[in-house]
DNA sequence: TTTTAATGTAATCGT
DNA sequence: ACGATTACATTAAT
């Protein structure tokens, strides 16, 4: 059996609540889309290839890309490589795939599948840091949150990891960081108003 | 199936080759900032407190929880909202309810029952949406998978729920569709494959 | 058991 | 670098 399952080593805050306008490709949300439009309405906006940028763990001859841990994003990853590529003979593959799929699924459906596959195409596998990884990292944020390259680039070889990986640990720690604050805070205002009422 | 999902502890390095750095000498900025040195002093600080998950339906008085659909979650989400109190009178709680289990659970069962307790202590009491908002968000989603704020608050505000769980659900059916399809392609490939070992 | 709401967090994008 | 938002892996409730 699968031993200690403990996926996540730290327990601490959760990023609820996140309401903020622009979701991303979908920029062209006009203020006329009610639900009832929506309801009755086909929708042809579609498109939005978006630059891209380097992507030096996709293989670009459709090779697996391996995880080491079995990853499930294996089989996904091996579609396709590259933005350009979507245009072209790769295209006709995944437009013949969506033919395949055309009695199953709905236009729309595969208008956003179609979207889906062109976002995801090429998103760096998710890194499943250790639990002594993490400690580690853990440890130097306390002591620093914002560790310059050489750090970055000491702890990146001792870790083995990336040192983009690095950064951006310690980028998503220091969100993370602002996040309780505000959230103690908010807390801590909620509380005093609260006992101002009741006294 | 969860059974077979591994515990995720490693994958240390699934990246492939690091990035070649350059120089481990410090840069003498402040060379004492080795990662030795880091890991090494004590960590007396430990600020960070990292608290308030902002959790809403959590009410700071002990109060119960409404869940509209009368949650059992209740007593547990209305236990405590704040870390400190892990270690306080709950915790006796927590060991009682263990205490109660111990005929039907293994020893590192009751281990990873208590880790968890404390882990969903205040999670979120399940909703259940009805079938007329179900069918009304996969309406919606059927014509556009990411919503904006807009579209989401207009549906929050049309099915009576939160625009939270609007995200949520939407985040998750995407999930969906993408599985599904990861398994209809699965099946595709084998088909080739079978096919092709037949010819 | 299966499905799916909820959670935490790594990765991505725009500014 | 930050803020917002996403995908992804996982947990837990049904």
């Amino acid at each position: 059996m699968a031993s200690t399952s403990l996926p996540s080593a730290n327990t601490a805050a959760s990023q609820n609540c996140q309401k903020a306008s622009g979701s991303m490709e979908n920029k062209a949300t006009h203020s006329s889309f009610s639900i009832e439009s929506i309801l009755g309405l086909e929708q042809k906006d579609e498109g939005i290839p978006a630059a891209k940028p380097h992507r030096p763990w996709i293989d670009t001859c459709n090779n697996l890309v391996l995880g080491e841990d079995g990853n499930p994003q294996t089989q996904l990853s091996a579609i396709s490589c590259e933005r350009p590529l979507l245009h072209a003979n790769n295209y006709l593959m995944q437009q013949e795939r969506l033919l395949k799929c055309e009695k199953y699924f709905s236009v729309t459906e595969k208008v956003s599948y179609k979207r889906e596959l062109s976002w995801y195409r090429g998103r760096r596998p998710r890194t499943a840091f250790t639990r002594s990884q993490i400690e580690v990292l853990e440890s130097v944020f306390r002591v620093n949150s914002y560790p310059g390259i050489d750090v970055r680039e000491e702890l990146a070889h001792k870790l083995d990891l990336d040192e983009d990986r690095i950064q951006i640990w310690f980028q998503n720690r220091r969100a993370k960081l602002k996040r309780s604050h505000r959230e103690s805070q908010f807390l801590m205002v909620k509380n005093t108003f609260t006992s101002n009422l009741l006294e």
